[in-house]
DNA sequence: CGTGCACTTGAGGCACGTCAACGTTCGTGG
DNA sequence: CCACGAACGTTGACGTGCCTCAAGTGCACG
């Protein structure tokens, strides 16, 4: 109970909309785990044992081919939930970009909790609606768009979901300035392009004047309107 | 009640689990509908004012660029469900690629039904998540594979998906020989290329001996295992 | 027997990948 | 505090896989 009572997603992930005594059996069967920078939480094709919800921090979901081509295929931000309920295998690994906290379930668990609490199967599936709409928008990104197109939209969508998550502190609208989680590598792995390109692209739009870039990490929009132009 | 009774997805789609008073209650709510190949179903940026399980039939959904570049992002066949329930606007059009029929009901009244109907979100939750699982799947082919492995891989998949739905009639294994419900145009959009990529890669894996092209619409897999070797 | 559409084939160009060198930041220990 | 090395990022030269543009070819229709 002592948990989930200053947590601080608790409005915001599945739990929502439980009563306290549900609440109190969810926090029985769940226990928080610290993540630093770099650290797995599941690996690609291990049977699924685990699920968790996202307290802190941000996560990266990816995927590789047998030659160790990688491709992130999602990111995940605090209150967004983690791992795959009743069912077999995880499709990807899981891995922390920053630092992160997490509330971490077996699976058998989570399953029968879930299965008994329609409320919170709900919300879930609510949840999973979003972000496969999230990720077949990405798939149009991936294959139609350019380089220069698909880094402008990336950088759109970062400062508008590292606000959302409240990860940079109280801002009006999206944010002009922030610190990227990733490294250019993790960028060029988003995006399906190679650091260079990644690179080349970002000196790009700073030599336009579009961007900013103070920092290794951090990242100023200077003219969001040019950027959405090129974003397409 | 009676539509229900005689449904060839009757114990494979969401409504699988349902009583039959249950079943009679959602029949009461939706109905049938035949599509032509071709047909739209739902307009991408719509409100979301439909769902849909698929019946009979193969559809595709598909997003597209302001400038008129598409994607198909997702391929359903007969038991999957189509649309977004519990939010807004369709984030991708839905078009039949085959004749086909589906059993259509309000996004509205779906909703309600759902909300009081905790076996068939569930049933709904699997599906989606299953869904998740291959879409992101298919993100790492897009973005990493080359045009060769991208229509390998295509290949496998279908010959794979065209047999579970039970498309081509009864056969042992995965299937040898088929009809694709796709033009080229439409295995281009599929795969993020252009359609003289695929025709040249597909001539290509004829030309080595490992696929036949009887007629323009059907394939035969002569050598599976180096069709999966190429596939990676 | 034309007419139209889907598909194939070819020639050429370009965006992005590859390979390689260089610059910058950061941690570590003398 | 600075020296050093490693990791990360940038920049340049070059190659190539796929796209673009354009001209066939074959099949289905009236």
């Amino acid at each position: 109970m002592a948990a989930c009572d200053t947590c601080v997603v608790r409005n915001r992930a599945i739990c929502a909309g439980l009563a306290n005594d549900e609440l109190a059996a969810l926090n029985n069967i769940g226990r928080r785990r610290n993540l630093e920078p770099g650290e797995p939480l599941i690996w690609e094709g291990d049977e699924s044992v685990l699920v968790a919800n996202v307290i802190e921090g941000v996560l990266k979901l990816s995927s590789s081919t047998e030659d160790g081509r990688e491709q992130i295929v999602g990111v995940v931000y605090p209150s967004d939930f983690i791992g795959r309920p009743f069912a077999g295998a995880a499709g990807h690994s899981v891995t922390a970009l920053t630092e992160a906290r997490v509330c971490v379930f077996a699976r058998a668990d989570f399953d029968r909790f879930a299965s008994e609490h329609p409320k919170l199967e709900h919300k879930l599936l609510e949840r999973t609606l979003g972000e496969l709409d999230r990720t077949r928008k990405w798939m149009l990104l991936l294959s139609r768009k350019t380089a220069q197109e698909k880094v402008a939209t990336f950088l759109l969508e970062m400062s508008d979901r590292l606000l959302e998550t409240g990860c940079e502190g109280p801002t009006l609208g999206p944010l002009r300035k922030f610190d990227l989680p990733f490294s250019r590598q993790q960028v060029a792995d988003v995006l399906g392009l190679t650091i260079e390109t990644v690179s080349r692209q970002m000196t790009a739009l700073k030599r336009d004047g579009i961007i900013g870039l103070p920092t290794r990490r951090s990242v100023e929009i200077v003219d969001r309107t040019a950027l959405e132009d090129i974003a397409g």
